[in-house]
DNA sequence: CTGAAAGCGCTTACAG
DNA sequence: CTGAAAGCGCTTACAG
């Protein structure tokens, strides 16, 4: 492509070569039936004009876009920015560019984000909806990346068994008192990942949640979360249910004189930055983004076919997609009895799932 | 906006009324002299019939899609998401919509980033560069967000004035030795950073810089940065040129033994999510993102418009955006005499700046 | 102040 | 296999 030279258009390639406007539409596109020879050459001729198709004319003409929007919520929720970017490589191998859309605050920002997007004329869209939020018909082809356990979801990791991995992984490193770190008792997601940690631990380990909202709202925010008590009580074990939980756990039982990880292991959810920046790195469960993204892409991409054919809306579905793998990314892996344990693999206890 | 119904269009409207779409449209736009009524009667007829302007049609008739593209690189590092949140709103604030695209890995990435933006047909681009990559004309408005000492930079924080403030943050909490901590020689940012910190901390402070690149080289990654070696040195302060570094190191004093902020205090830059989760928080220089975001939109703006008037690109520059300050969150503020000058204020040492 | 007309660049039946 | 024609929805000179 020379610049300084303006994009050439089809009707200039029709021009140049003397033919119309629609056989050169027909070659370029592949779908009329266009000699071999006559569509080499006016391939040719696209290529040394400096062909650039307009994405306006088209969607003007088709009705379609080609560009779907990302509907985010809070971006103080840093998972968000890999997501983004995941979506951003699926849909760009699939022909669509991605306008993005910021929901945080109100559930009410959600609903207008959705609406600036429809506005802007996307084909479809993917929704990271906001905790608690359901998303309706809104008219449009859409895509739900939330949990298996959330209703209207199309694709998501599978929360409940990746706790169960992580639960497992400490009940194989010989773990007697496992505490539970979590959030908010409304999030689905870390209600699964709660769930499966239970699972995977088994009836044998003794565990307890704390969920920090209680804590939160009773002696407000940043205030510790008491671990050098649990530990005083025989807890080794800390599974938070996202990094950044697991992030303060580490610090705070640094803070308070507990060795990490020989006298406590600290585990984290989705492996941001930090879990392997820190000292020492943390335990965490990796989720496969890019299969995510894949699958919303791709559910977001039959919906939007279907909703040609049919009247209407429809919610994206497709199979193999509800509960993509998470991966376990052991760090200090160190056992409560100072690292005897340390190399002993996943633990195949088979009482639950 | 009742859903079921297809958006209504300007000839919809004006066939409605029995006026030409010529009046629609002026009427909608206020561009055109129409009369007051007429107006207004098209204006309630738009809302009634749930008028939905064709962004496709608009973009194909004036050449302008009202798009503009977002260029950002790797996103491991955890603040451009906060920019990218912060670019959507301004954008949204000024009519347009925002395109993303990644340019993670090789520079060529970010070229290629670039030309899918173009083709996609965006008014003007956002680009917040690759370290040590050069944006040339690329025959489209462009706004680049780096660092002041950045040739073509349009818009940045005061990274060297935060680095300062930051210096002489330490130098009023008594610290005799402090060790600043960075990443990469190549980055402008990192650079500025350090000078300013320097400036800050002034000549009767003993500082030394760390090159974590090099440690890395010299005896790979995630090798500890020996801070306890530092400590023992008598280094009581620790100011990183961002924030994970500032994690890392915070957690590499904890683990082995140092107390923070009794020993030593820790600073980062950003102001990223963790830097008040962890325990200690941490003291870091908050960017005025909001205020960038808005200086970009604005000065690219004002580069789109220039662009139809002259013939070419041109590059955006508008006063006062070059350096827009930081701000100080003072946290974790106890000097190295165990806590007694805690409250300090920013000293006012007069020999810099 | 209002309207008729052209045209942005493409695609899609429909003829030939 | 190829072309002429219409039209997607808007905006913009230009007449009236």
């Amino acid at each position: 492509m020379s610049v300084g030279r303006p994009p050439a258009t089809m009707t200039e390639i029709a021009a140049a070569l003397g033919v119309s406007s629609a056989t050169v539409s027909n070659a370029l596109s592949g779908k009329g039936r266009v000699s071999a020879e006559l569509s080499a050459k006016i391939r040719q001729a696209a290529e040394e004009l400096g062909y650039v198709p307009s994405h306006a004319a088209r969607a003007l003409r088709t009705g379609r876009t080609g560009v779907i929007g990302l509907v985010l919520p809070d971006i103080s929720n840093p998972l968000f920015p890999q997501i983004a970017q995941a979506i951003e490589q699926a849909a760009a191998a699939a022909g669509y560019g991605v306008l993005i859309a910021d929901s945080r605050g109100e559930t009410a920002q959600q609903t207008a984000a959705i609406g600036r997007l429809i506005e802007r004329g996307v084909d479809g869209m993917i929704v990271v909806p906001r905790r608690g939020s359901r998303i309706g018909d809104i008219g449009t082809p859409v895509a739900i990346i939330d949990s298996p356990s959330t209703p209207g979801n199309t694709v998501s990791s599978d929360h409940w068994e990746g706790g169960m991995q992580m639960g497992r992984h400490f009940a194989s490193l010989g773990h007697d008192k496992v505490l539970l770190i979590a959030q908010s008792r409304e999030s689905n997601v870390q209600n699964d990942r709660i769930g499966g940690l239970k699972a995977g631990l088994g009836d044998d380990i003794c565990c307890e949640t704390l969920w920090v909202e209680d804590l939160e709202a009773s002696q407000g925010a940043g205030s510790a979360f008491g671990l050098a008590d649990r530990v005083a009580d025989g807890f080794t074990g800390f599974a938070a249910v996202y990094d950044l939980l697991a992030l303060r756990a580490l610090t705070e039982l640094q803070r308070d004189g507990i060795d990490v990880p020989l006298q406590a292991s600290v585990s984290g959810f989705d492996d941001l930055v930090w879990s392997s920046v820190v000292i020492p790195s943390i335990t965490t469960l990796r989720q496969n983004l890019s299969t995510i993204a894949e699958c919303a892409v791709e559910a977001l991409g039959h919906a939007i076919a279907d909703s040609e054919t049919l009247s209407g809306t429809s919610i994206a579905g497709r199979p193999n997609c509800e509960r993509v793998p998470m991966m376990l990314v052991a760090r200090h892996s160190t056992g409560p009895a100072s690292g005897s344990v340390v190399s002993a693999s996943v633990n195949a206890r088979k009482d639950s799932g």
